[in-house]
DNA sequence: CAGTGAGCGAGCTTCCGCTTGACTT
C-alpha cells in the first residue's frame, strides 16, 4: 500500500513525476477541474451573497470516484496542480470533494518539471490559499454572470443561439473595427523612384530620398536628372545587433507556427499536445518565458558542443504580460540533444520550430554592420540614398530567424561596394514605380490572438477554444479573398530617355484572415450601445486588478461581485424592456417593378434581402445574402440580382433542370438530384444544353467511383472513396483492410468484413 | 444543396478555464 498519494492536474505530468518520487509514492491526475458552476441555469444563488452552485460533471465523476477511494487508504494526500489561482481553486474543489481531512492534506507547488523542483517542493509544504481561492471563484462567477446574463439578451434580441462574454464578445469587437478601418480606408499612390548607380567597385541601388505624389512631378525630376551629375555625399558604416526573441509561450507558438507553418492555433495545439504526451516537449499551455536552471545548462552544453562557445549567451528572459500568472516554464524540448524526433512530419516540423526558439534564445547576438550611400547630384535635388546591411557574425541567426506579421519592405543590396565620399557614380537608370498605401491588415487568428494577450484578454487554454467559439456563433469567416487587378504607372528613364508603361497587379488576395458576419457587426453594435463597461478592452485588465485585491486578502469576493453586479444587471433589464430588436437594417433602394421599398437586414435565419414590408398586405419577398455579401456592402443592383434564381431552363428526360445557389455553391437540380456547376459556368445564363453535359459528367464519375458490383444483392458495392476503397451495404459504409485488394473481394468476404464491422458499436455522433 | 422571414409560447440555446478523451466516414 502506498502512503502518499500526489494529485496533479495532467496524466503525462503524473507519469513523469512517479519517476521522480519513487516507492512510497503514487502519482494520479485529476485532469483539471473536477467541479464546475452546474451548466443549467445560472446556478449562482444571487440573493444569498452569490453563492455558487457546484456540481461534478458526468465525465469527472470516474476520476473523483477512484481519487476517493485512493485518498482515503492514504496517509498523506500531497496537492500538486499549478500555482496560480486555477491551480489552486482545483486543489480546494479536490479537498472539498474528496472530504480530505486537514491533517493529511497538504498543498505543493512547483514551476518546472525537474527531480530536484519536485523534491524541494515536497520539503516545503503549504495550505491551500483561500485568498486565491476566492479570487478564481470571482473570476467563474463574473464569467458565469456575463455570459448566462448577455446571451439570453441576444436570443431575444437578435436571434436565437447566440452568445456573448467577457472574452468572445471583445475578440469579435476587434474584428469588426478593424473591417471598418478597412473599410473606410481610401488608398493614396506616390512614386518610390529607385536609381541604378555604377562604381568603379560595382553596381548599386538607392533610392530617392522623397516619395513623389504627382506623375506630372516625376517627369519633371526625371528630366532634370537627364544632366545630372552624382557623387558620392555621405558614407556611414555602423554597427548594429540582433537579439534572440525569447523562447515560446502558448501565444507565440501559435503565432510562429501560423506565419512559418501555416497551422491554424487549433491545429498547432493539437500537435504540441501529442509532443508533450509523448515526452519530448515541456507543457504547451504557458504565459512564462522562463526556463529552468537545468534547460538553461543543457542549452548550454548543445550551443557549445555543436556551434561552439562563441555562439553562446545564456539570457533569462522577463514575462512583459501583467496578466501573465507563470505557473509553467516555456515550451521547450525535454531534450536539447534530440534537434528531432520520431513523428509525422507536421508534429516534428513543430517540434523544430520550438527547439530551434528555444535553442537560440540563448545564443549570441548577431552582429550586423549598417551602411547608407547617399549620392548628391548638380541639380541640388533631393539626395539618392542606398542601405546595406552585411551580417559580421551570425549569432543566433545561424540556427533561428523570427517571422513578422508585418509585409516586409522591399530590401536592398546586402552589400555595397566599397566607396568613398567625393567619388563620382554613373547612373544606369532611374526607375520611378506607383506604389499604393495599404490598408490596415485582416486578423489572422494568430493575431488575433496576440492582440487578445496584449490586452490580456484570455488564458492560454482559452486561446484556440475562443477562436473556435466565434466562427461556430457564426461571428466570424475565414474566408478566401480573390484580389484584384489594379493598374499602376511605371517611367523609366534610361539612355537619356523617358518613357512610362502601365502594368497591373493583383491586390488584396487574402487566405485564412478572418473577417466580421453581418450577425457579428450587428451583435458587436448592439453591445456596445447597451454594455459599454463589457465591450470595453480594459473591462477585463479592471476586474484583473479586483480578483489580485481578492487573492491578496484586501477585498471580499462577494462585495466585488456585488458592485458589479448590480448596475450591470439593471442595463441587461433595461435592455430588455425597452430595446428593439437589432436588426442592422439597410435601405437599399426602391424596387423597380413594384416600387415596394427595398432593405438588407438579419432575419432569424441570417442576413437577408427583402422586398416590401411585413405590414404590408401582400408578403414579402425574401432572398437570402450570398458568400462574400455584406449587409453594409451589398447595393440594389446587387440585391435584384437575388431574386432571380432559382430558374427553370428546360427538360431533360422528361424532367425538369432547375438551376439556384445552395450551401455548397450553384447547382442544377434534375429528377431530385443535385449536380454542382463549375466555375465556368453562370447560374444566372446557363442553359439546358450546358446542364445536360454536367448531368451527364457526373453520371460518368459516379459510375467510375464504382470498383465492383453484384449480382447476389444490388446495395452492396465496392466503391472508390476520398479516403480509399470502400464497401458500402445499404446506408453505412465499411472499411477494407490495408492489405486486401478490392478487385478480390468476393460476395462472402464482403459480408463477413460487414459482420465484423457491424459487431463494434458505432458511437453517437456529435451534433 | 429546402424554405423559413411577424408574434405568441412551449423549451431549447449561453460563459471562461482547467484537463484529455474516442470518433473516423
Amino acid at each position: 500500500m502506498k502512503k502518499n498519494l500526489v494529485i496533479v492536474e495532467s496524466p503525462a505530468k503524473a507519469k513523469t513525476i512517479e519517476k521522480f518520487l519513487g516507492d512510497g509514492f503514487v502519482v494520479k491526475s485529476c485532469f483539471g477541474h473536477i467541479r464546475d458552476l452546474n451548466k443549467k441555469g445560472i446556478s449562482i444563488d444571487i440573493e444569498n451573497g452569490f453563492k455558487p452552485i457546484y456540481e461534478v460533471s458526468d465525465d469527472k465523476k470516474k476520476v473523483v470516484q477512484e481519487l476517493k477511494s485512493l485518498a482515503k487508504k492514504a496517509e498523506t494526500i500531497w496537492l500538486a496542480s499549478d500555482e496560480d489561482r486555477e491551480g489552486e481553486a482545483i486543489s480546494w474543489h479536490l479537498s472539498e470533494v474528496l472530504e480530505l481531512e486537514e491533517s493529511k492534506t497538504k498543498r505543493i507547488v512547483f514551476h518546472e518539471i525537474t527531480k530536484s523542483a519536485i523534491l524541494k517542493a515536497i520539503e516545503n509544504p503549504r495550505n491551500i490559499n483561500k485568498d486565491l481561492v476566492d479570487a478564481q471563484q470571482a473570476r467563474r462567477i463574473l464569467d458565469r454572470l456575463v455570459g448566462y446574463e448577455l446571451s439570453p439578451v441576444l436570443w431575444k434580441k437578435v436571434k436565437p443561439q447566440l452568445s456573448a462574454g467577457r472574452v468572445q464578445s471583445v475578440a469579435v469587437r476587434l474584428l469588426v473595427e478593424r473591417e471598418r478601418e478597412i473599410q473606410a480606408f481610401q488608398p493614396s499612390s506616390s512614386f518610390k523612384i529607385v536609381g541604378v548607380f555604377k562604381h568603379p567597385n560595382g553596381t548599386f541601388r538607392a533610392e530617392l530620398d522623397k516619395k513623389n505624389e504627382a506623375e506630372k512631378e516625376v517627369y519633371g525630376l526625371l528630366n532634370s536628372f537627364k544632366s545630372c551629375q552624382f557623387e558620392i555625399d555621405d558614407l556611414t558604416v555602423k554597427p548594429s545587433q540582433k537579439k534572440p526573441s525569447a523562447p515560446f509561450t502558448t501565444s507565440t507558438l501559435q503565432q510562429e507556427a501560423s506565419r512559418k507553418l501555416g497551422f491554424s492555433v487549433t491545429r498547432t495545439m493539437l500537435l504540441a499536445q501529442k509532443l508533450y504526451e509523448a515526452g519530448h516537449i515541456t507543457y504547451m499551455r504557458t504565459d512564462s518565458v522562463n526556463l529552468s536552471d537545468f534547460a538553461l545548462q543543457s542549452a548550454e552544453e548543445v550551443i557549445n558542443a555543436n556551434y561552439g562557445k562563441e555562439y553562446h549567451q545564456k539570457r533569462k528572459y522577463n514575462t512583459k504580460s501583467n496578466s501573465a500568472q507563470e505557473a509553467h516554464e516555456a515550451i521547450r524540448p525535454t531534450n536539447f540533444n534530440k534537434k528531432n524526433v520520431p513523428a509525422d512530419s507536421s508534429e516534428s516540423r513543430l517540434y523544430e520550430l520550438i527547439w530551434k526558439r528555444a535553442i537560440a534564445s540563448q545564443m549570441s547576438n548577431a552582429l550586423l554592420e549598417k551602411t547608407t550611400i547617399a549620392i548628391n547630384n548638380s541639380q541640388d535635388k533631393p539626395l539618392f540614398k542606398a542601405k546595406g546591411e552585411v551580417v559580421t557574425f551570425d549569432g543566433f541567426l545561424k540556427i533561428y530567424l523570427q517571422g513578422s506579421d508585418e509585409e516586409q519592405e522591399e530590401t536592398f543590396d546586402d552589400l555595397l561596394p566599397k566607396v568613398s565620399v567625393g567619388d563620382g557614380v554613373m547612373n544606369e537608370k532611374i526607375t520611378a514605380t506607383q506604389r499604393f498605401t495599404r490598408h490596415p491588415a485582416r486578423f489572422t487568428e494568430a493575431s488575433l490572438v496576440k492582440k487578445l494577450e496584449e490586452l490580456g484578454i484570455g488564458r492560454p487554454s482559452t486561446y484556440a477554444p475562443t477562436i473556435t467559439t466565434i466562427q461556430k456563433r457564426g461571428y466570424v469567416e475565414k474566408e478566401i479573398k480573390e484580389g484584384k487587378t489594379r493598374n499602376y504607372t511605371q517611367i523609366i528613364l534610361q539612355a537619356q530617355e523617358i518613357k512610362a508603361q502601365n502594368l497591373t497587379e493583383i491586390t488584396g488576395a487574402e487566405k485564412n484572415k478572418l473577417s466580421p458576419t453581418d450577425i457579428g457587426k450587428v451583435v458587436t453594435d448592439f453591445l456596445n450601445e447597451n454594455f459599454k463597461t463589457i465591450m470595453d478592452y480594459g473591462f477585463t485588465a479592471s476586474v484583473e486588478k479586483n480578483f489580485d485585491e481578492i487573492a491578496q486578502g484586501y477585498k471580499k469576493w462577494s462585495k466585488m461581485i456585488d458592485e458589479f453586479y448590480d448596475p450591470f444587471h439593471q442595463s441587461v433589464d433595461t435592455t430588455l424592456n425597452h430595446s428593439a430588436r437589432a436588426t442592422g437594417e439597410r435601405f437599399l433602394g426602391e424596387d423597380p417593378q413594384s416600387s415596394k421599398p427595398i432593405i438588407a437586414r438579419i432575419s432569424r435565419f441570417g442576413p437577408v434581402i427583402q422586398i416590401g414590408k411585413t405590414e404590408d398586405n401582400e408578403k414579402p419577398k425574401f432572398a437570402n445574402l450570398r458568400k462574400g455579401q455584406t449587409i453594409d456592402t451589398i447595393n440594389l443592383e446587387e440585391a435584384l440580382e437575388l431574386f432571380k434564381l432559382p430558374r427553370i431552363i428546360g427538360n431533360f428526360e422528361e424532367n425538369e433542370m432547375k438551376v439556384s445557389i445552395g450551401r455548397f455553391g450553384p447547382y442544377v437540380l434534375h429528377d431530385s438530384k443535385f449536380y454542382s456547376l463549375n466555375k465556368e459556368l453562370d447560374p444566372y445564363t446557363v442553359n439546358a444544353e450546358e446542364a445536360i453535359e454536367v448531368i451527364k459528367e457526373k453520371r460518368k464519375r459516379d459510375a467510375e467511383k464504382i470498383i465492383k458490383k453484384f449480382d447476389e444483392e444490388p446495395t452492396l458495392l465496392i466503391q472508390n472513396g476520398r479516403w480509399g476503397p470502400y464497401i458500402s451495404f445499404g446506408k453505412r459504409n465499411y472499411k477494407i483492410p490495408k492489405e486486401t485488394d478490392p478487385k478480390t473481394l468476393d460476395y462472402e468476404s464482403c459480408m463477413t468484413l460487414i459482420e465484423e464491422q457491424n459487431k463494434i458499436p458505432k458511437k453517437r455522433k456529435k451534433k
